[in-house]
DNA sequence: TAAGGAACGTAC
DNA sequence: GACGTACGTTCCTTAA
């Protein structure tokens, strides 16, 4: 068998690895990115060709030869940057205690090292590979010499190197003689490229002959020659690389040695390379082995996919996956205009690959195109026979969308996986996720793509680094399904929670987030002049009445001059201890002064303005509509939230506001209509506490909060006044939110005496909900958390907290959530009730919009009545409960008409 | 200059 | 201290 060789050009990979990758430093901030870079790209090369010998070539700092023959040679290359030299010696350090042998050779060039034992290795019959990204290198190549660029994984062998450049490599030096090089500062010949030098090249051969013919080219090509034949001479020796360098070993000396662990760990540590460190204690049984070390964290098997053949592969292994892991690497977080750049897959943990096809910096390897690669694996991804699992896959499947791809199949999604396990956890990003239940450290998001100003969009990343980072996503999409799958395996009740609610939502979502609302901007702009008028309007009044112009959106400044210059009495204080300026404070302020008045006008109109009437026309996406993003996985109760915009918290309550509501339109020829559930977190506690008074309410339908006010202030339900009933109301919402009487007498501006007798009273009439408040919070106690009618969880680990203040919160979060939390699962269940009617039928509606107790829809004119009804019934009946569920709903030409 | 927290206000 | 769940804007301090 022939031996193998490695010649590695360290200086190449340093270059490289220190402009492509983002500036990771250690905690000191030392400088370690290029580190990383070649540590990652020789690992790499030496797992992958388990070569024979190895040596890695390092530039010697000095001048060398070529200095001398030629002044300017490299004039143009800037000084080496201070970050990039203070990583050599590192790098030195850690490759010899690898027991890689180490070549710096004063006065000459890497490429001279390598040229000379490459031909010496060639004589000797040893099969060279030299790893570099520099093309000089494309003259040593031979039977026995191949080329392999590590970042784009290509491998130039003759004929590569007659494919790449259009030369033979014995021409390779001819070549850059008349191309030149800017980056070396090799002159070359003026005007001619690529192009003209393979002409010539392939017409007589070889740059002696063209000189000698020179005359016969014509045209202005043909006269720079003429004028340069000099420089051309001088050109070809500097490209020249030297082939007989003195060294002290030749091939046969570059055999690796033992490498040293202890060493190695040490330098590891030193430098923060903590992936590595971890690898090698696992190998080696070395050092304080950090916890996470003892799980699984073996290094992925991870494929950048560049051509037919490979994809080829790739598309066999999932063609035949029982479950496929897929992930889309996009150029923006808005999934309207995010263009797609890469995908991973993984159909086998460990193992996972990364197509990339917009990766577009200069020097990107030449990829599959989108359309290839889209084209070839649309029939996979459309197929809902064949099972997908994503983090957080509706994203990915409205990447998909752009192109004309639906993508089918979602069945599973680890994000939603962890949050129906545990809604409380702070996040459900792959990262936390895949330390939490992994215990595996994952290349992180910023660490491949810098972050601030200087982040790069995915497409700008070097596929060295983004191929790793992408495909390990997909890797752990599938580990973490599989961990989360087979903890829900054992909690029956959460893993309905997951197959029956959460998972079949997302195509609802994914849905009507593509459909998006349609928005009158113009209204909305004209809306906007007049808020501004009166914005206007009302700083002139408050910086008369402060007697001095001030900054009114500023709570600081407005305290100054309340508090400090009008002296008006302070209230309340803010978390921070400083005066409080908050709107109730303000309203209790506005019965004695005019000011606080004039600020609480000024800030609503201030606050509909900036966050609605100024920012939803320019949210306005190409197809005259708002696409809003629903989150599934953010709230801990089980509701959903919006954002980008919110569509969660339109203005309603309040006329002023009310009519952005009116910018809301359907397309012509349809209406909106809003269906929502009346009452529905108190007929819960109803069916959750069955109380009789509240159970027989409901059941005979009667107006709750009138209800509530004849019990509580004993008096006929016909001479409940309307301040009883606002008392009421404020009763009832206290009790959801597991408001305390003292919350309840600010609510009122009554004396929190009183405010107890209501409480006290409230619980006489209602002893099941009291008994149910009690029995909840026990529960909470004793299991550390409370369930939803679905069985649904929310933990609380705080319930039995020291803290009586945050005890006490999560106590209020333990009566509230239960209520809230089945509403939530049940207005889902009717979602996906709704949506799966309207794709089964021919109707022309579609759902748009969720608002936690409210769906609306876009509806045909003539289908309208019918909708409704149907909307009406199937949300009645998302749920089976011991009081009837009550929906009210109206259609308009605009969603303030439609309520 | 950018990032992040505080204060505030909108919805259910 | 005192009412649950969200998201967005503005101001302003702090850090790079």
């Amino acid at each position: 068998m022939t031996k193998k060789l490695l010649l590695v050009d360290g200086s190449a990979y340093l270059f490289r690895a220190f402009h492509a990758l983002p500036p990771l430093t250690t905690a000191k901030g030392e400088p370690t990115g290029a580190v990383h870079g070649v540590l990652n790209m020789l690992n790499k090369m030496i797992r992958e060709e388990q070569p024979d010998y190895i040596g890695m070539v390092l530039d010697a700092p000095g001048k060398t030869f070529r200095d001398d023959l030629f002044d300017d040679y490299k004039a143009s290359r800037p000084p080496m940057p201070d970050d990039m030299r203070s990583q050599i010696q590192p790098i030195i350090d850690i490759v010899e205690a690898m027991g890689v042998p180490l070549l710096r050779i004063p006065g000459v060039e890497a490429d001279d090292v390598i040229g000379t034992l490459a031909t010496q290795a060639s004589e000797a019959g040893i099969a060279t590979l030299v790893s570099t990204s520099d093309k000089d290198m494309a003259q040593l190549v031979n039977e026995h010499v191949t080329l392999v660029n590590t970042m784009s994984n290509t491998v130039l062998d003759r004929d590569g190197v007659k494919t790449k450049f259009d030369v033979w490599p014995e021409q390779i030096i001819d070549y850059l003689g008349l191309v030149g090089d800017t980056a070396d500062n090799i002159p070359g010949v003026p005007k001619v490229g690529a192009k003209t030098a393979a002409k010539w090249l392939n017409a007589y051969g070889d740059c002696d002959t063209i000189i000698e013919k020179a005359d016969e080219i014509t045209g202005k090509v043909g006269e720079s020659l003429r004028e340069h034949i000099e420089q051309l001479e001088m050109s070809r020796v500097l490209a020249t690389i030297k082939l007989d360098v003195e060294l002290d070993a030749g091939p046969d000396g570059l055999a690796p040695t033992e490498r040293d662990v202890d060493a190695l760990h040490a330098l590891y540590t030193r430098w923060e390379l903590n992936t590595l460190r971890r690898q090698l204690e696992e190998a080696e049984d070395v050092g304080g082995a950090a916890p996470e070390a003892a799980t699984d964290e073996e290094a992925g098997d991870y494929e950048i996919v560049l051509d037919d053949k490979a994809l080829d592969a790739w598309l066999k292994r999932i063609d035949t996956a029982d479950l496929v892991a897929v992930d889309t690497e996009t150029n923006s977080l808005d999934y309207m205009s995010a263009e797609l750049v890469g995908i991973s897959l993984c159909v086998e943990t460990g193992s996972a690959c990364y197509i990339p096809v917009a990766h577009a910096y200069s020097g990107a390897p030449e990829q599959l195109t989108r359309e290839h690669v889209l084209a070839r694996l649309k029939p996979f991804l459309e197929d809902p026979k064949q099972a997908k699992v994503g983090h957080h896959l509706k994203y990915d499947a409205h990447i998909f969308a752009r192109y004309d791809i639906a993508l089918a199949g979602m069945q599973h999604d680890s994000m939603l996986a962890s949050y129906v396990l545990n809604s409380t956890a702070s996040r459900h990003d792959m990262d936390s996720l895949a330390q939490f239940y992994l215990g595996r450290s994952t290349i992180k998001y910023e660490d491949v793509a810098g972050k601030g100003a200087k982040q790069k969009t995915f497409d700008e990343i070097d596929l060295e680094i983004a191929g790793p980072y992408a495909a390990e996503d997909a890797d752990i999409t599938l580990r973490l399904h599989e961990h989360l799958i087979e903890a829900l395996d054992k909690e029956p009740t959460l893993k309905a929670v997951y197959a029956d609610i959460e998972q079949p939502l997302v195509p609802v979502l994914f849905e009507m987030e593509e459909a998006g609302v349609r928005v009158d901007a113009d209204l909305l702009v004209m809306q906007s002049h007049e808020l501004g008028e009166k914005m206007a309007e009302l700083q002139d009044a408050a910086h008369e009445l402060a007697g001095r112009p001030f900054n009114l959106g500023s709570p600081k400044q407005l305290g100054e001059i309340l508090f400090e210059e009008l002296e008006l009495p302070v209230l309340r204080k803010t978390a921070k201890g400083a005066p409080s300026t908050a709107e109730d404070v303000l309203v209790e302020l506005a019965a004695d002064y005019d000011l606080p008045q004039v600020i609480l006008d000024f800030r609503s109109v201030s606050k509909l303005r900036s966050t609605y009437t100024e920012k939803l026309p320019t949210l306005i996406a190409a197809d005259g509509r708002i696409h809003t993003s629903y989150h599934q996985a953010v709230a801990a109760t089980g509701r959903l939230s919006s954002s980008d915009p919110n569509l969660q918290n339109i203005p309603i309550r309040r006329p002023e506001g009310r009519r952005i509501r009116q910018a809301f339109v359907p397309e012509a020829g349809y209406r909106l209509i809003a269906a929502d559930y009346s009452q529905i977190e108190l007929r819960i506690m109803a069916h959750l506490s069955q109380d009789e008074g509240l159970l027989s309410a409901f059941a005979n339908d009667e107006d709750v909060h009138r209800a509530t006010a004849a019990e509580v202030f004993e008096v006929a339900l016909d001479d409940v006044t309307s301040d009883q009933r606002r008392s009421a109301k404020a009763i009832n919402f206290g009790l959801i939110y597991g408001m305390s009487a003292f919350g309840l007498a600010k609510q009122l501006s009554i004396g929190r005496g009183e405010a107890q007798a209501y409480v006290d009273r409230y619980f006489e009439r209602y002893p099941g909900v009291h008994d149910y408040m009690e029995r909840t919070r026990t529960q909470a106690r004793d299991n550390g958390y409370v369930e939803t009618i679905e069985g649904r969880r929310l933990y609380l680990p705080e319930i039995n907290a020291r803290n009586p203040q945050r005890r006490q919160y999560a106590e209020r979060s333990a009566i509230n959530a239960p209520m809230q939390g089945s509403a939530a699962d049940i207005i889902k269940r009717a979602m996906i009730d709704v949506h799966g009617w309207l794709k089964s039928g021919k109707t022309d509606a579609r759902l748009i919009m969720q608002v936690h107790d409210e769906l609306v829809l876009e509806v045909a004119e003539s289908a309208a009545d019918a909708v409704m009804a149907e909307v009406i019934e199937r949300m009645a009946r998302a749920a089976m409960l011991d009081v009837p569920l009550k929906v009210d709903a109206a259609a308009g030409a605009n969603w303030d008409e439609a309520h």
